[in-house]
DNA sequence: AAACTATGGACTATTTTAAGGCTATTGATT
DNA sequence: AATCAATAGCCTTAAAATAGTCCATAGTTT
């Protein structure tokens, strides 16, 4: 079961988190804009899922004290140093041949 | 103590996370950009930090399963039914009143 | 209910990114 | 070590986002 949502769902969906962050601060978009460093349009269009650029995003999130979150997407998997020995190199591209890897 | 990664840094870094998602499932950049319905070069620009739109990285999200990671920036804060009645609607805008509300 | 003000929406100019193609590099494979 | 293929980088054009301003709408406050 996948999610049915588009695109355009999702920036708006998305864009209400932000929301939601900014006013758990109690702040304005205007505020927020100036804090981050970008114009007050930037922010209204990430609220409002009307584009953004992922440069605004990361202003935005670090105004409001959540560029940590940013840090979530991929954690890094830790292993022990007895199988780091065994490991080989992460890979760096992907490889040719068409059985892929891992789910 | 905050992080002192500048927007830069933290755009690359994030690229990078991407990067692994995307090696873990051992695509290659052009399948991915197939997939998500955006053009090799928007990859390029994630993957490395050099600037992309949220709508590029949404599209990549989705295409690599990871669609739900963008919905925890802002967990609906849940409450009981008894809390319900008591509680008064969530603030739809920023307050006048200088004393901002919480942290 | 009246006043105040945060937010939405439109508009224009400017900057940035997407798209598509092409080459150079370099990791991976044999 | 030689080949093959994934990726970086650059170019041009089109599309999209930013910035700045103004006004309309609608929460909030008094």
């Amino acid at each position: 079961m996948q999610n049915t949502k588009t695109p355009e769902e999702m920036e708006a969906a998305f864009g209400q988190q932000l929301r939601d962050l900014r006013l758990r601060r109690n702040i304005d978009q205007r505020q927020l804009a100036e804090q981050a460093g970008i114009a007050l349009n930037a922010v209204k269009n990430l609220e409002n899922g009307r584009g953004a650029t992922l440069t605004s995003l990361v202003k935005v999130l670090r105004s409001l004290g959540r560029a940590d979150w940013l840090e979530t997407l991929a954690p890094a998997v830790t292993i022990s140093p007895m199988q780091m020995l065994k490991a080989k190199q992460p890979r760096q591209r992907a490889s040719k041949t068409k059985g892929n890897a891992n789910a």
